[in-house]
DNA sequence: GCCGTTTTCGGCCCGACTGTTTTCAGTCG
């Protein structure tokens, strides 16, 4: 990349180096560096399909199950589709060494800020190129200083139009985070797809992208809808009270910034395309792109429009035409991402996925004895209306003094309420647990005499997070090795788009609740949905039993248990792999066994 | 840089929209 003719500002002292880090390199750490890199190749104007190389190593080496390390000794890794025999060099050198000579050689050559650039919408490699190459400008403050100078729009290829687009984009970049929760997601785009499918045009209407797929965050909302003619769609559309700008608008496509900071697309296809169109925008990119792999060495060419054979539609009435068409059984939505689920259903051994109507019962609520809204009954009944035959109430333990944690005498006196709620609810059941702090040696909260008065155990860190990976990791294990521990709760305590997730071994903790019999939970709170569904293939394939919990502390909020259900199906798990499924007859005695160890 | 039922070279998914142009490049998904 040619560097820029210096301009006076230019003078401004480089980063500190970080110190190499002593703890070993995880898959995320690979991940990021390779993504990083492909992006810095982009600057660099290299080939782009090297680039799209670095681009699918750091996702086949994020999605891996396994431990990264063993992988590389045993040159399994190299078997990995995506991982030749180069890049499987460079993870071993960044395991070696901590560090990739390539990647800071290629780094070196352009500021850091240039990547920042990139973040804007409609700011590419090549845009991103032109302003450092021709006007200096090496970070987002610069570029928009520049912007406001006016000096963006003359150069060539821009215009004031572009200018005014990269001043508002560096804005909505600062005001809002790039992604969304899929709760607050979901509202809206209902919202939206209510209105417009009343719209007397549109023939079929669905959400598609990241939120079909139940992605635990979301960037975009994509909606689709087939008619026959969309002129009027498109401006009601644009023209809802949700609205806050009009980003593009067209025939097919238009897209808008919501109030809420959203953007979302709308797409009108006819109904005839409206099975591909539908099957395309759900994405994943990645499993589109095996797809129409897939498609093409059939002698198919599949796109929004269609399937074609030399050139002529081959009909479908829905996606599971296309799928049977390429010698494939339905794939949902949830498990669209490239991660086996096209090699198994044509080996027809796609799971066959957990559904809402397969819960019987919830697990990890909260109620006023600590920090919950509603009283144990009032919890009850809220979850019998939901149609439930069982719930497992969780307060908080003693330690959590700010949730109002259950003192021992909290714990006997809540005992009498529950027995006292269980007989007044004929066909319903509670369940009493505690929510134990894993305190920071790894014991729990309570004495064995107090612990074995619940019917169930879940432990959760909710205090001194900073440990070491391998201090939490040890600690955590500790508690999920008491006798008495039924659950392991939040097992990274992440809160989406707010707090990261503590460093800890979670392959580790799966082995430790396979060999000690302890479930884990799906925290399905939007903010959470943790364990991640990353990893609950890996967990299923140790035989590790989960639970879809709401950790809810209203009535309304046990509805999370949905979310809970998602992430579960996106992990690829079934009715038999959940504990929820099991009757309360069932539970008993899944409790009871571990309550005599 | 990866990959192979067109296999060790030559492909690698493809179309819409925008803004700048006057036939197209860049960006996005």
């Amino acid at each position: 990349m040619k560097k820029p003719k210096p301009r006076p500002s230019d003078s401004r002292p480089s980063k500190k180096k970080k110190p190499s880090e002593k703890t070993p390199i995880t898959k995320s750490d690979v991940a990021r560096l390779f993504e990083e890199m492909a992006s810095v190749l982009e600057l660099l104007d290299e080939n782009p399909f090297k680039i799209r190389s670095y681009q699918n190593a750091a996702r086949a080496i994020e999605s891996l199950p396994g431990e990264l390390g063993e992988m590389i000794d045993s040159g399994e890794l190299l078997n990995v589709k995506g991982i030749g025999k180069s890049l499987f060099s460079h993870i071993e050198e960044l395991r070696n060494t901590g560090r990739l000579e390539i990647y800071e050689k290629a780094k070196a050559k352009i500021p850091e800020g240039l990547l920042e650039m990139l973040r804007i919408p409609g700011m590419g490699p090549k845009k991103v190129k032109a302003v450092y190459e021709k006007l200096g400008i090496s970070d987002i403050d610069q570029l928009e200083t520049a912007a406001n100078e006016n000096r963006v729009a003359a150069l060539e290829g821009f215009g004031t139009k572009t200018q005014v687009n990269i001043l508002y984009g560096i804005q909505n970049l600062r005001k809002y985070s790039e992604r969304h929760l899929l709760s607050k997601a979901f509202t809206e785009a209902r919202g939206i797809l209510g209105e417009i499918s009343k719209h007397r045009d549109v023939k079929r209407s669905l959400l598609a992208g990241s939120l079909r797929r139940i992605k635990e965050t979301i960037k975009d909302i994509d909606i689709l809808v087939s008619a026959a003619k969309s002129e009027a769609i498109m401006d009601s559309f644009t023209g809802l009270s949700r609205v806050a700008s009009v980003v593009a608008k067209g025939k097919t496509k238009s897209s808008v910034v919501l109030k809420s900071g959203i953007n979302a697309d709308l797409r009108v296809v006819s109904d005839k395309e409206f099975p591909f169109a539908s099957h395309y925008f759900t994405g994943s990119k990645e499993h589109n792109t095996e797809m129409r792999g897939r498609a093409k060495k059939m002698g198919y060419k599949l796109n929004e429009y269609g399937l074609f054979k030399d050139d002529k539609l081959v009909a479908c009435d829905d996606e599971k035409a296309i799928f049977r068409r390429l010698g494939l059984d339905y794939i949902p939505p949830e498990l669209r991402e490239a991660q086996g689920e096209i090699e198994a259903a044509e080996q027809h051994v796609l799971p066959n996925l957990l559904s809402e109507t397969d819960l019987i019962g919830l697990f990890h609520v909260h109620t006023t004895y600590s920090d919950g809204t509603a009283s144990v009954k009032e919890m009850a009944k809220g979850a019998e209306a939901m149609g439930f035959a069982y719930l497992g109430i969780a307060d908080h333990s003693r330690s959590a003094a700010y949730a109002g944690g259950l003192s021992t005498a909290d714990v006997k006196k809540q005992a009498k309420e529950v027995k006292e709620v269980n007989k007044s609810l004929r066909g319903f059941r509670v369940f009493q647990g505690i929510e134990s702090d894993i305190l920071t040696d790894g014991s729990l909260d309570y004495p064995t005499e107090i612990l074995e008065l619940f019917d169930f155990v879940v432990v959760s860190v909710h205090q001194n997070f900073g440990l070491s990976q391998s201090e939490m990791t040890k600690r955590i294990i500790r508690a999920i090795e008491n006798p008495y521990t039924t659950m392991l709760g939040h097992p990274t305590g992440r809160l989406l788009l707010a707090r990261e997730a503590y460093k800890v071994d979670l392959y580790a903790l799966i082995d430790a609740a396979a060999e000690n019999d302890v479930v884990i939970e799906i925290n399905s709170n939007p903010h959470r949905l943790d364990l991640d569904w990353r990893y609950l293939r890996t967990a299923k394939e140790k035989g590790v039993k989960i639970a879809i919990c709401p950790d809810s502390h209203t009535v309304e909020g046990m509805e999370d248990y949905r979310y809970g259900v998602g992430i579960a199906r996106k992990g690829w798990l079934t009715k038999d792999d959940v504990i929820n499924c099991l009757d309360a007859t069932g539970i008993d005695t899944l409790f009871a066994s571990k309550r005599k160890g």
